[in-house]
DNA sequence: GAAGCAGACCTTGTATTGCAAGGCTCCTTG
DNA sequence: CAAGGAGCCTTGCAATACAAGGTCTGCTTC
């Protein structure tokens, strides 16, 4: 339970902006994010995360998708963010300043910082 | 589901720690903990969060528990870090250095810097 | 051509965890 | 003696990451 499982519920809540993040850069599919998810920091592992909570936004209206046909392979499908999934972005990074700042500030009065 | 739902998500997995810090510095009760977490940017709400949280914590090995007097009112049951628990608040501290750069980083691609 | 392999997508079941709601005990106050 | 408040805790629910497993398609290998 103790290091690696430290990560994991770090996870929880902020894989989803995450995800938004990647995509209002450009449209990307599924194995692509894992892939960007896994180098960045290791934050993602498994396509068991990934596809349900794509789902989920889809249901949610923040992404749409479109089949695009691949030079040799399966098609792929595409995720883009609508303009809810942009507002969604926009929302969680002036929410995550703020909840960064206060974890910060719990653990500057630890042993990083001076008092 | 949206705005107030955002840091109801991010808290998962960073209150048990953010208690743990504050224990580090002192012996704390129960109450003491919630107006705590409340005061530094609504990090908690409810009893129901930090009861079980505590329970877990002690089951673990991270915290011990004395029961003290107060001068008129019911007795509180005071948490005090162990040795495992001070390891805990360290770990936990690099961890979350490592994860906040991780989505910084990701979201510095956006529109908070420059590129 | 048949068999195998790899990449892409998704589903199911489990564990963790924050939280609302409710209950219990003790003390003070009217 | 009732009413209220402070302290502790339990129960049931919802959200979500993840492992494991399953399908489909097209390329490669024999």
């Amino acid at each position: 339970m103790p290091i690696e499982g430290l990560a994991t519920q770090l996870r929880k809540g902020v894989i989803e902006y995450c995800v938004l993040a990647m995509l209002n850069e450009k449209p990307r599919y599924g194995g692509e994010l894992v892939q960007l998810l896994s180098r960045n920091g290791g934050l993602l592992v498994s396509e068991g995360t990934i596809y349900p909570l794509l789902s989920r936004m889809r249901a949610d209206g923040l992404v749409e998708t479109e089949w695009r046909e691949t030079a040799g392979g399966s098609p792929r499908r595409y995720y883009s963010l609508t303009r809810g999934g942009q507002q969604a972005v926009t929302d969680f990074h002036r929410e995550w300043l703020r909840f960064r700042d206060t974890v910060d500030g719990i653990f500057g009065n630890q042993g990083g910082r001076r008092r």
